[in-house]
DNA sequence: CATGAATGAGGATTCATTCAT
DNA sequence: TATGAATGAATCCTCATTCAT
């Protein structure tokens, strides 16, 4: 079924060019027009791959967050002590926050649409409940075996993960300063290393 | 003689409406028909008190920053002690954002649009780097005073605050779920007073 | 009846500030707030004195066209001599267009709707006709007296006059070089006198 | 493949139609609705041949002032007689005022913007220079051969010649009636024959 | 008389999407 | 399959005019 390998292709390539265009006009101002140009196809050969502008945005960040869980899952690998797999999943949220700039910038609008439009807030809070929960049970693990702190609720230490995580990802999405990644990186692993453990 | 008004009234009761519309539609879609029509007044009206769409945005936020920063120094007051000013001014953050709640929310629009737009950007720069630089000091203070761990680079800490405190707004605006940012604020203060102090 | 004195004058003294405005932005562009700015007085003011924004178009180029027609007259005077008066009255139209110079500039304007507008359009043609006869009945008398070549068909010389007469304005108006009026005035008048004597 | 336009062909019917359009309402009040319809097109057509509606008017006039610059030239030819030369020029004229009549309703329309805005000032500003200079330059040959009066100024006699023209045209958009153009082109004619010639 | 706050009809323009080729 | 010409719904904003004070 080599067709349908092109068309994958073809569509994995609209969507990269799409959040380029996204990120530089962002999502609203962003012309389909525009992506047409950057892509170099016709206006017309993109509603042959998507659906529609929307369906674009949340194919492109459907692949974001499915690397990021598979990564995810692959940075928790075999370890067995939960700080140091906690420790390497955050390791690798900011490596994929890094690698996955533009989607980053982009996931700003998705964000804002996710928020108000019922099928993507469903989708995402799907997302997000995966995360938690998986930062929850790590936590668990280490309050079971005494390594962690016990005052902490996991959920909402969970919560408090994400949240950094998603702040961080703004955050720098905004000042694009260089090396500013790395200084809240290294604080956040100091400060969970050194406050979350008994 | 016409009509007396009092213009900054009318103009903060217009966009407290306007910043309602734009949390429930979203700062694109709310279209200015919507905004007159809650507002109770007409079209045209709005356009006697704001240039236009994006400056009733700029002024709802204006307003919701200036709070932020005023309240925050009230909030450290005379406070010496550097632990118990940090943790005044997360507790105020955190309070500011519950009574700004809307705001919060139509926040997220502000921020897509700042981060492309050269004098939103500035002036949003501006509020962040006055709040790092009120934080960086309030961290080297502990540091110097000996009470705060030496390990961390203030801008650092201060940046990682500012995240983490943004990352906790927005996806409370996501979730909406109550009591999730009583839970996220308490992990947050167990760890910062834990993982921050020598 | 000294008020109607009054409002005669401010209906002047506002129509005079108008013709200003209309000839700077032109009399589309111009708001009805500049007029009222430019007069120092308030929109609504306006209307007291005129029923509306065509209505001082009108106001004031009637004051244009009774004068020239006035002004005529006396040029004319008692002058015996068909070639003496008609270059009488020429010097005239040329020293009328100079000292109305702001109106000459609005009248191009005013005709572009007089032309499309029944209303206008009765108005001015009474007063090209007006002109015209005039001018056909100098022709004649210098053709009866043997002083005017014979050849010239009164009414299309008078057609002839007054298409000069407005072409020289409206030209005058968009070069606006200096000297060019007075140029162009004595290329005419020269013409006129070799051409049209006998 | 797409459907195949001739982009040049259909700028032009729709520049022809709006001609029409914008005669018959004038510039300002005609509505880019009344030229879809008239053109039998769709609104937003006409955005992919314009840029606006100052483009349409712009384009069109262009290829009136450009029919005339061109049938200028033919109608002076190899003729040697100033005076002939002259004459053909002006019957040239004339005759394309009579074709173009449409173009010269809609440009006193022009002429007002073209007045304002300094881009189609200077660009209107040329097409003069061009006209007098040609003119001028008629006129000086046909005095240093002593056919023409020494006494006209030929730049005063060419701007003479020039506003003659524009308001014979202006004056038959506004007064429309059959017969008067030749009444005045005759007369036109013979006092430029009978006027300048030494 | 004078005012300017309020209004909403009106119109230019944009752009996602369709569809004939 | 690819295209881009065509479309019109959608929306911001302007401004002449009204009218309560």
């Amino acid at each position: 079924m080599p067709k349908i390998v092109d068309k994958e292709e073809k569509r994995k390539a609209i969507a990269d060019v799409s959040i380029t265009v996204f990120k530089n006009n962002g999502y609203h101002s962003a012309r389909m027009a525009d992506i047409a140009v950057a892509a170099g196809i016709g206006k017309g050969t993109i509603y042959e791959y998507f659906k529609n502008k929307a369906d674009i945005l949340r194919y492109a960040l459907d692949n974001y967050f499915n690397a990021f869980l598979n990564g995810a899952v692959l940075a928790m690998g075999e370890i067995k002590d939960p700080l140091e797999k906690l420790l390497s999943l955050i390791d690798f949220a900011f490596r994929h926050a890094a690698k996955w700039e533009d989607h980053c910038a982009v996931y700003v609008d998705y964000f804002g649409t996710a928020a108000r439009e019922k099928d993507y807030r469903i989708y995402l809070d799907a997302i997000y409940r995966d995360m938690e929960s998986m930062l929850a049970s790590i936590i668990e693990e280490g309050q079971r075996s005494g390594k962690f702190h016990e005052g902490y609720n996991p959920a909402g230490f969970a919560a408090l993960l994400v949240s950094l995580y998603e702040g961080a990802i703004l955050y720098d999405v905004f000042k694009g300063a260089p090396g500013n990644r790395e200084l809240v990186r290294d604080a956040a692993i100091r400060l969970i290393e050194k406050g979350l453990t008994a």
